[in-house]
DNA sequence: TATGGTTTGTGATTGCCGTCACAAGCCCTT
DNA sequence: AAGGGCTTGTGACGGCAATCACAAACCATA
């Protein structure tokens, strides 16, 4: 049992217990911590946690819970935070800057190590301490500076050009903040990040109350201009 | 058929395919798209994409395809996107400030109208021709302007008392931006971004594909050791 | 009007994932 | 040493979603 792959949703679902047992650590100084609490703090179901960890091996002790430091360890070890991935951005306009200097990313280990875009505007100039560079010395820098993680925070349109920069550099794992879909080859992991899908949703779900709610006081009019109405 | 509930999964992908609809409406003038052909322009399969829109009822024609004005009209009536959500944003920080100018949110029809901080240096400054208010003024802002959707976009300390207030002041739709999970009474949608899980998840597998070149190479390196081994 | 090529809409199937429920195992008290 | 109270780890089950495969339906052409 001990090794069988971790399924996506599970790998998933770890940096949330990772963040909650940070704030444990951090906060409390809490020792152990039961699958109840953590799914509390993480807004999931418990025997889903205790699933999820056990994929990554038996680091409960029943009757007790989980060791936060140690659990804290293998997650961080388990999802390759132990060592560094240093990061290119390519797109350095008004979300790219916010990104690069985004305080969140570097709490949790990222640094972005290398800035770049197709700008003469914008190359040359320095954001969070790195100066942005040409496009065209990105394949370079890679091979260099052993960049690992790709970061597109281009408009839509030249997203899929620099995806294809990215690949031909050698990147293996992409972050898309582009809305819109990328080709890549299949050995390329891609993830997107698309900001206003999730308004969209949500604008669906609100369409959806509103027009309940406005059926329901429909109803309530109609009663009250007709009380006897069956 | 006509009236079936609409699948999560199929709500999360409607927003790509309007945006491909739309490119193929301003760039080419298309006037009709098969599911192939979107499928491709969203990145997933034609089959998914044929459910997934018949969901929202028979728009396509058996033998040509979709038409896309139509298709685009209905998506974007489906997602509740004729009308306006007026939005609060709550936390004007580095990432607010970001986000509250960032073009893509009104490019796809969301205006952010009020901003809100708890940080009296922070109130009364403006950020995309709006100026910020205290978040005390919230409750009475939401009954007044008719404000819909809540996005918070504080550090995570800040995110749940934000959050309790959101709901407080009638909000049913909040996207989260702090990476932290919120709770919230279950009329609530609360959906969340955060832009750093995704990097963590793209370490994993790249750890594990390094993992496995690593040990591939180690293998080379053994067989040319010793070439006569089994 | 008939025929061929094309594309939709959807039953059927499969696999993944969430949840439940409980045995196994640990600690503490007596 | 034994028993009670917890908590983990996991088999079993059910439901949702992805994919397949094909009949139904449409257009164009002759």
């Amino acid at each position: 049992m001990r090794h069988r792959p971790i399924p996506e949703a599970t790998v998933a679902r770890l940096p949330m217990y990772l963040r909650s047992l940070l704030d444990l650590a951090e906060s409390h100084g809490v020792m152990t911590v039961s699958s109840e609490e953590l799914a509390r703090l993480a807004g999931v179901n418990a025997a889903k946690v205790r699933k999820d960890l056990s994929y990554l091996g038996s680091y409960g002790t029943r009757g007790v819970g989980y060791d936060v430091e140690y659990l804290l360890y293998q997650i961080t070890r388990e999802l390759g935070l132990t060592q560094d991935w240093p990061t290119a951005m390519i797109g350095i306009g008004n979300l790219g800057r916010a990104l690069a200097s985004y305080k969140g990313f570097a709490e949790r280990g990222f640094r972005i190590t290398a800035l770049f875009d197709s700008d003469d505007n914008v190359v040359g100039a320095e954001v969070g301490g790195i100066t942005v560079r040409h496009i065209d010395e990105l394949k370079e820098a890679v091979a260099e500076e052993g960049l690992c993680i790709g970061i597109i925070s281009t408009p839509p349109m030249a997203a899929q050009e620099v995806a294809e920069k990215l690949v031909d550099a050698g990147i293996k794992s992409i972050l898309n903040f582009a809305p819109c879909h990328v080709n890549v080859p299949p050995d390329v992991n891609v993830r997107k990040v698309d900001l206003s899908v999730e308004l969209q949703i949500l604008s669906f779900y609100q369409q959806r109350t509103k027009a309940i709610e406005t059926a329901r006081e429909a109803n309530r009019r109609l009663e009250n201009q007709d009380p006897t109405r069956k």
